[in-house]
DNA sequence: GTCTATAGTGCGATAGAC
DNA sequence: GTCTATCGCACTATAGAC
């Protein structure tokens, strides 16, 4: 077990050794927990086992790093998007995949949707002002246009708040996929429901 | 206009002249701007027009500002816990006590619930913990033990992330509160709903 | 209650040897 | 690709005059 284990999960183009997505893989881990303001590069080279000068020699800055570990989960993101428009049904096939997404990162998504830093610097980000906008115009392709700003929001802070809510554990995913998909179509499905 | 206008809009017992609910209110601003740790002694001096010092002089720490920015909202609930025990519909007063609430606070449920520094201090704080657990059984009231918290996860997350959704603004509230009423009845309330 | 000034610390980032 | 060493800066917090 020495030169192999290529495992390649953060979406990069050039052939690196490994230390790059194992240097955003830490750095997530620590965002996630103390927010990106409150990692320092002190803490992710001690988590890695080397020191700062040597993870300023595979990203420039840290908000370098930051935007590394947002654009893997973008491309996920994409991909769901992608596959929606094909679709037989595009609604179910996009919440299915939205859901299953956000559990599995589920970390990642609590970053994204709450941290002021990376807030900052998506919202410089052309393609995440795209894949939004993609998104919106996905879930509401079945609602008339006045009434879709409420159950958009409604279901998307459900999404990406229950994912990582201090009560649940991997053992309830499943029961909170079924939970989170039945809100959603009765939001976002075709027919009326509100009151 | 210069020994008047005692707002007192936030609970403290001593009486002070209101630079320090002033304090904590600009303070609160700009924690859900930036986040806590994003958020300097430095930029809350400047917005109240003095300095670094004159903030240390009502408070001595920067962790004193947001225990005490958290003290307030939490007191709020409190009473909304303490009208439901009495209220003929104990469920439903929660829950429409809950939503104004966070609607009303809106900035401070998403620093409550998603800021790290606030998570770590508040998870130092024994009466955070106590109305956790009554806001839960509270929740929870209608529903068979098993079957628990997966309903309470969704539902406190949609009412606090959407209450800040940048899709919505102002003019969505009457509309957010009916939504959100209606989805925690759904998944709250006596009856079987569940697949 | 506000100010100026500063102590002490830790940050992001860089230089240059190996 | 990793190291030691350090720069310049911004931070929390304090001292002491007014």
């Amino acid at each position: 077990m020495a030169t192999s284990e290529q495992t390649n999960a953060v979406g990069s183009s050039s052939r690196y050794s490994g230390v790059k997505p194992r240097t955003i893989e830490v750095a997530l881990g620590l965002f996630t927990e103390y927010g990106v303001d409150g990692t320092t590069l002190q803490m992710i080279a001690d988590e890695l086992g080397v020191t700062k000068a040597a993870v300023y020699h595979q990203f420039r800055t840290k908000d370098e790093i930051v935007i590394s570990g947002a654009e893997a989960s973008l491309a996920r993101l994409e991909v769901v998007l992608d596959g929606a428009d094909d679709a037989a049904d595009p609604l179910d096939h996009l919440l299915s995949g939205l859901i299953d997404l956000s559990i599995d990162q589920r970390r990642m998504i609590n970053l994204l949707q709450n941290d002021p830093v990376m807030s900052r610097l998506l919202g410089q980000h052309e393609r995440y002002g795209q894949l939004t906008q993609r998104l919106f115009r996905g879930l509401t392709q079945n609602l008339s246009r006045g009434d879709s700003r409420v159950p958009v929001a409604i279901v998307m802070a459900a999404i990406g708040g229950a994912v990582t809510s201090p009560l649940l554990d991997e053992g309830d995913h499943d029961e909170l996929r079924r939970g989170l998909l039945d809100l959603a179509r009765r939001l976002l499905g075709p027919g009326e429901l509100r009151s």
